[in-house]
DNA sequence: ACTATATATGAACATTTGTTCATATGTTTA
DNA sequence: TAAACATATGAACAAATGTTCATATATAGT
């Protein structure tokens, strides 16, 4: 957990104390939290940093756009060349092209020049493993 | 696959072909297209169906914000209140209790209350399943 | 019943994001 | 080397999203 959001957070406890002009003692904390400092302490210990939180969002982002989702769909079963693929999913070529490269970026696909076209295709197991992960859950 | 797009494929064979005064046959296809309609076919099937796909962006949206995801982060960890949440995130009350609102709509948070106050929680281990596989593959 | 506390929500605003359109880049073929 | 083809990209625009501010609802305590 970043330290800002903990400064933050102890900022409060004892702006909280000061309002309602009591002391703060190490492990009281004012009414309006439910926490203990030492159970804020221990939570936040116990979570990721904030900056790989970030960057599991940034991950999250990729799936969360559908056209994202049926262009990684596709390339599941097989690898595909741009106009093949924009012809398949009935999206414009340019709409793509823009998704392959966001895609591209984030790491999740790969591609590799032949002749003219480009052939893309998913760039490791663990892509398709978080997408069947959400498939389970959303098929129930 | 939604047969909207599967027709709108198969249209931009047919429009190809015209274009070029060929003739279509059963399992030709037009040169700027690599795929046999016969493949097109196999790979649609192949793919899930199209709403399956849109709810599976839909999951994943709520886990592509940085807020959200570190809410949920919290919630892994323990039940927490709204207020406790607020500080430990260092967020404000009224733009947490939104985001809440969309986690609960979205089946990933359950809440009870308790007198004056209300605890939230992770609604089932899919949701840990979920944001651990992510985890994994942003901490490599 | 009144006040304080805890949470929820509507509207306005700013930001981000995805698509389209026009055009650029790069590769093959005539 | 010119033309055709396959892909990429910048800019403009539209739509979706998240936050803030003000206010509403609901419960507990006096």
């Amino acid at each position: 957990m970043n330290i800002c959001s903990y400064v933050y957070f102890i900022s409060l406890l004892f702006s909280a104390f000061a309002e309602k002009g009591k002391k703060m003692t190490k492990e009281n904390v004012p009414s309006f939290l439910h926490l203990t400092a030492a159970q804020a302490r221990e939570l936040a210990k116990r979570m990721p940093e904030e900056e790989t939180l970030y960057e599991l969002a940034d991950l999250y982002k990729m799936f969360a756009d559908s056209t994202r989702v049926r262009i990684l769909s596709a390339l599941r079963v097989q690898e595909l060349c741009v106009l093949d693929l924009a012809a398949l999913l009935g999206i414009s070529q340019s709409a793509l092209s823009h998704q392959l490269r966001i895609l591209k970026q984030a790491k999740l696909i790969k591609c590799r020049r032949e002749g003219k076209i480009i052939c893309y295709s998913l760039a490791d197991e663990h892509v398709e493993s978080i997408f069947r992960q959400g498939l389970d859950h959303v098929q129930e």
